[in-house]
RNA sequence: GGCGCCAUCGUCUAAGGGUUAGGACGGAGCCCUCUCAAGGCUCUAAUAGGGGUUCGAAUCCCCUUGGCGCUACCA
């Protein structure tokens, strides 16, 4: 049984490394008919905040990525404290009642590493009892096994085989002084108790993953397959973090940028991960149809931004992508919020809405622009651009768009066919170039200079508004 | 400091012993054209450095350099 988890901890916004994370998980598990767990893992109570599990929800809601089941660490504490009391009981950890902070400053920075402190590791069972039973405060540690040559090893789906010698490994804490339970033990009791299979999380938790499989052993669990992501840095090397990297570390970031959710799944997927085959711009179903480990790089991923500009330009560039070839009724939705939030209302005729997005979706980058550029299709509150107003400017445009809005009066089709015919005919009459009329609608009935064909425009502003607008360059 | 991981165009990446080192984004140009996009074509730009192994190395090995991670009673 395939079983995979993402497991972040509520203590910030959804960072772009997490949702690449939870994606690669979600692909993993959806690829292979596996399960999909989302788990909080909030057992550093006073880090954690409702606005960063309401950020995770809001995030992952919003990208389209659902999840089979849902665990809170919090909830499950008496599991961690008997997986602690288990270890404890088999003489694989230990009570280190060396005084918070003390130990630390101990600690040799150019000498030899730190691995346990001293004399607790080789308390007398009698004593620890008793000093607990006193209601001393301690630490609980794990016991590495010392002086047998051992070596932990595993083989990563993505970085090949790993080993690291006990001896390099230092006494790691399972339970706080204040009885809490430590990262590592938390989580590795879960995902026990969880019969998590793969375990697919960032590189950084690489070499914790020997300490890891320790505990499994310890607890008598089977030890999961491990798979750890490249990460994603920003362009100067350093981790993504928002203090110093601002809001391109936060997925709604983007969202607000006006991207499609599978947009954006498409590019962080890219990031670190490869079809091999030259494509870039996938369905969600081809992702997951492809998805394995093996195209999973080991290398760091830059997110190429600089300060003037947040977003990946490779990010844009495949959000106009979809944006242009995802089936109208895929992003009507998402359009409609842009108009709304600009103010305005969408065409209560369906068909002829879907038409007019259609026919402007191909120049367009993100949604957000269909609220600013977009605006002369769906409002008549628009404003007429400079580069608009010399195309009315040139001799006689003015009188001969007011001329052809007469003879659109008297048309009764009203097509893209007719508005041509009448067009050019009028052109030819007044032996003007059909140019000065084309350019010339295009700014009165847009007030932009550039846009789709002229012809198009007509249908998609509609008639009444079209003749309006034409007549309007005449006052 | 110790331990571990990583290293191909500016960025994302392909090639895993034999290729003119391929694709994409970005940038530049041309074509198309009623404008702008889109699309098509062209150009720009890379195997970190040094040693091996081999007939042959981006690819395998070693060293150096650089980057990153872990080294917490954070996760």
């Amino acid at each position: 049984m395939l079983r995979v988890r993402f497991a972040p901890s509520p203590t910030g916004y959804l960072h772009i490394g997490s949702a690449r994370t939870f994606i690669f998980n979600w692909l993993y598990a959806r690829r292979n008919g596996g399960t999909m767990i989302l788990r909080l893992d909030d057992t550093d109570v006073e880090r954690n905040t409702q606005a960063s599990i309401d950020s995770i929800f809001d995030g992952l809601n919003w990208l389209g990525l659902s999840w089979d089941e849902y665990y809170r660490q919090s909830d499950r504490l008496d599991l961690h404290r008997q997986a602690a009391e288990a270890i404890l009981a088999k003489g694989l950890g230990y009570r280190d009642f060396t005084p918070a902070g003390e130990a630390a400053e101990e600690k040799p920075h150019d000498g030899e590493p730190w691995r346990a402190n001293p004399g607790q590791r080789e308390m007398s069972k009698e004593e620890s009892d008793r000093r607990a039973a006193a209601g001393e405060p301690f630490v609980l540690r794990f016991r590495v096994p010392r002086g047998e040559g051992r070596t932990v090893v595993f083989k990563d789906a993505v970085y090949g085989d790993q080993a690291k010698a006990c001896e390099d490994i230092e006494d790691f804490a399972l339970l706080r002084s204040n009885g809490m339970p430590t990262y590592h033990l938390a989580s590795c009791a879960d995902d026990a108790d969880l019969r998590i299979s793969h375990i697919i999380r960032g590189q950084d938790h690489l070499t914790n993953t020997f300490k890891h499989i320790l505990i499994f052993e310890a607890l008598g669990a089977a030890v999961p397959q491990f798979a750890h992501l490249p990460l994603l840095i920003a362009p100067d090397g350093a981790k993504l973090s928002k203090r110093k990297h601002g809001p391109v570390v936060s997925v709604t970031t983007y969202r607000d940028a006006g991207f499609l959710p599978h947009s954006y799944v498409n590019f962080l997927c890219l990031l670190g991960w490869s079809p091999k085959d030259n494509r870039e711009q996938m369905t969600r179903q081809e992702i997951i149809d492809i998805f394995s480990f093996e195209g999973i790089n080991r290398s760091n991923a830059v997110v190429n931004f600089t300060d003037t500009d947040p977003i990946d330009p490779k990010a844009l560039w495949l959000n106009s992508q979809h944006l242009r070839s995802l089936p109208v009724a895929d992003i009507l939705p998402g359009v409609t919020a842009v108009l709304e939030a600009a103010g305005m209302t969408p065409p209560a005729d369906e068909a002829h809405y879907a038409a007019v997005v259609d026919l402007i979706r191909a120049r367009y980058t993100t949604l957000l622009d269909f609220g600013s550029k977009g605006r002369p299709y769906f409002s008549d509150d628009f404003v007429i651009e400079p580069a608009a107003l010399e195309k009315l400017e040139v001799p006689g445009a003015r009188e001969l768009l007011v001329g052809l809005a007469a003879r659109l009066e008297l048309d009764p089709e009203f097509t893209e066919a007719s508005v041509e015919k009448n067009l050019r005919e009028l052109a030819t009459e007044r032996g003007v170039k059909a140019g000065v009329l084309i350019n010339g609608s295009r700014a009165a009935l847009t007030g932009q200079a550039v846009g789709p064909s002229a012809f198009h425009l007509y249908t998609a502003v509609g008639r009444d508004r079209a003749i309006a607008r034409l007549k309007a360059v005449g006052q």
